[in-house]
DNA sequence: TTCGTTGCTGTACGATCGTTCAGTAAGCAT
DNA sequence: ATGCTTACTGAACGATCGTACAGCAACGAA
């Protein structure tokens, strides 16, 4: 008699989360957001209905771990690119802008992943928990780069907290443009809209909305 | 014997029609992806269940036209605030900036409907389809407006199509950003980045991305 | 007043949802 | 080999989903 195979094979509950996490999110770039139940979920990640509940206390859960994984892998993929680049702070900033607007990050499904999410944002705490966190992070990384740039090559015309706003801003809606007809202008395009921006951040002109440079009335 | 009170009125199928359109964005303001149901939606125009499937042959119909309805209210309202500006094409952008930026459109509902219609995008050809009409309204906006400015100010650093691309960009992110965490920035700062790019787009500086101003390859 | 049109109601249907839980079995320790 | 822990399965639960449809009733026409 040979050895039945067996039936499952068990995980460390580390790693089978993340396959999980892993799995949600290719469920979602698959279905949009009705890939987002735990059916579609457990069927991509090739395990049962009752798995997910054994690993996470709720569905809700699941979906904030996988933003936030998404949202690692974005900040470290971008911040290794960066990194890599040669020492300007320039050079930097186009190593980051090259970054976003190459694969993996511009994809069309990867990017309905950002959107699907950001939707669920306003109605769901563990969402709103979860991109507080990260979002910091992804903030820091821009400021940070942008800082070094103006310490070098001299004072912008906005404050160093709206000039990483606007570009941040640049990015994504680029990156929404793009998700919903690629057709609209080249990734080459984007990324020159991006430095083209940064660009304009240095130029003499007269400082524009000097008047309004003080931090937000509000937090 | 006083008459009976009718137990619901007749309308004109036109106007009840607009009237669950109207209830569908109200749900979708109120409970997110969530309030896209038929019961929240009936709920919301305080109908019967039925009434939808009566008027609509699917939901994914009635969605794609509060899509529509949606888009045609944004674009009417900035148009109508440019035209009602003084005459110079600065002034139409500032009115146009300004209206972006303001309520109704800057409103964290508003902008959360916004979000999941684009997030049902890649997965509905109705909303498709939808988008392919409507927002070539909205773009057409944008460039004439960066046309006019362009003849009477002088060429700018980048195409007219990259250039109406970035603000449009600009617009979309900084909505996202501020509906994310309101926080971040005053609607004052938002009207003052993008009226910064507007301006960067005359600057003297040497033409950015040059080597990339021929249209798209694809389509 | 009566009739006809049709806007409208509301139940019913099968599918799918998130969650629970009793039972199974994989794989390590003894 | 035997036992123990626990990762894992899969049926079952009630709730809610979109759609269908038979019947009711509002309201203008005759």
């Amino acid at each position: 008699m040979s050895p039945r195979k067996p039936r499952f094979e068990r995980q460390l509950p580390r790693e089978r989360r993340q396959a999980l996490i892993e799995a949600t999110i290719q469920s979602l770039k698959r279905y949009g957001h009705e890939g987002l139940s735990v059916r579609r979920i457990s069927a991509q990640a090739g395990v049962s209905i009752g798995l997910i509940n054994h690993h996470f206390p709720k569905k809700d859960t699941l979906i904030a771990q996988a933003y936030r994984h998404f949202n690692s892998q974005l900040v470290g993929g971008v911040r290794a690119a960066a990194a890599h680049a040669a020492g300007s702070p320039r050079a930097r900033l186009r190593a980051f802008c090259k970054a976003t607007f190459s694969p993996p990050n511009l994809d069309r499904d990867v990017l309905t992943v950002w959107i699907v999410f950001w939707g669920l944002y306003r109605h769901s705490p563990e969402i709103q928990k979860v991109h507080g966190e990260t979002y910091h992070e992804h903030i820091a990384l821009v400021r940070t780069m942008l800082a070094d740039l103006a310490w070098e090559t001299g004072k912008f015309r906005v404050t160093l907290r709206m000039a990483a706003t606007g570009l941040t801003a640049m990015i994504d809606g680029l990156w929404l443009e793009w998700c919903l007809d690629p057709a609209n202008f080249r990734p080459v395009e984007a990324i020159a809209l991006c430095e083209a921006w940064i660009d304009s951040l240095q130029t003499g002109a007269a400082p524009v909305g000097a008047a309004v440079d003080a931090p937000p009335a509000s937090r």
